[in-house]
DNA sequence: GTTATATTGGGGCATATGCCTGTATAAAAG
DNA sequence: CTTTTATACAGGCATATGCCCCAATATAAC
């Protein structure tokens, strides 16, 4: 893209959007050859620093600030493609605990040699102080009780 | 939302991502009433600000910095409810003008009470200084050429 | 134990997002 | 003037996001 215009909005929000919109365009191209989405690395990602103890489908969307029906249809892909498993759990019926595959952990590996280029230029582009001050604000603004 | 428990995800875009569904329900509850969802919100806030000159898709696209299908999608059930409107362009018969209808105009004015709302929680919530510094950061990264 | 309540997740619905490809129109090349 | 190239947008495809309502299961109240 070239010489981006852009009003100047007040809403916090729609910034926001804007800049995920941004940001996750950058990050699409770099994971592409690798067959995974931005958000199917982070789902991977999340399940690989839970191996030791799977979540439940409730804890994972916690974890991943995301609505519960969101992050099942989100797994829908990654089930089909045997990145992901479902294993009932053992004492409560309800409840199915996420678990990443062999498949799943080979992808991911690939996949996180790009998603370090797509971290180095982001942080080309901002600086490094700011991008990691900038990560700082959001994760506290994702999981602030208040909201 | 209670106790909201989260990793501390290195990736700069998953950050980004958990925040912009956060801060999106948000918006969304608030804006619930109005019938509008924030991107519409944002959309028509945009087409009132040219209102005297209306913009073509492509310009459109560039200042929400948003895929050009991606606008096409969202314009559509704006259309649909008659709150926007194209018009062909005048001298270019590839190009459509996207305006705001006077439904569209009175649908907005309804929901911006709705919106200050939610911006005023925004701010309780991180502080107005933060929330200001945030959002600055946020629109340079959002409209950096560099990416 | 039976009933009431709460939790877990699934399915349907609608919008949001961007890619790729195609079509129509305009502008440039010759 | 015809051909080529560039631009503007539409449509199909896939994922992303969250709401609502529902069924199944578990826990609490009695």
């Amino acid at each position: 893209m070239v010489k981006q215009i852009s009003s100047h909005v007040p809403c916090y929000c729609a910034v926001l959007r804007k800049a995920v919109r941004r940001v996750s365009v950058l990050y699409d191209a770099k994971l592409k050859d690798s067959g995974l989405k931005t958000t199917q690395f982070s789902l991977l990602g999340e399940l690989r620093r839970h191996r030791t103890a799977p979540l439940t489908m409730n804890e994972l969307a916690e974890y991943l600030v995301m609505d519960r029906s969101t992050l099942g249809h989100n797994l829908r892909p990654l089930l089909r493609r045997r990145l992901v498993a479902l294993k009932p759990d053992a004492v409560d019926g309800r409840t199915r605990r996420v678990t990443i595959t062999a498949r799943g952990e080979a992808k991911f590996a690939n996949a996180e040699k790009l998603w370090e280029k797509a971290q180095k230029e982001y942080e080309a582009v901002i600086g490094k102080p700011a991008a990691v001050a900038l990560r700082s604000a959001l994760q506290k603004l994702a999981t602030s009780d208040a909201l």
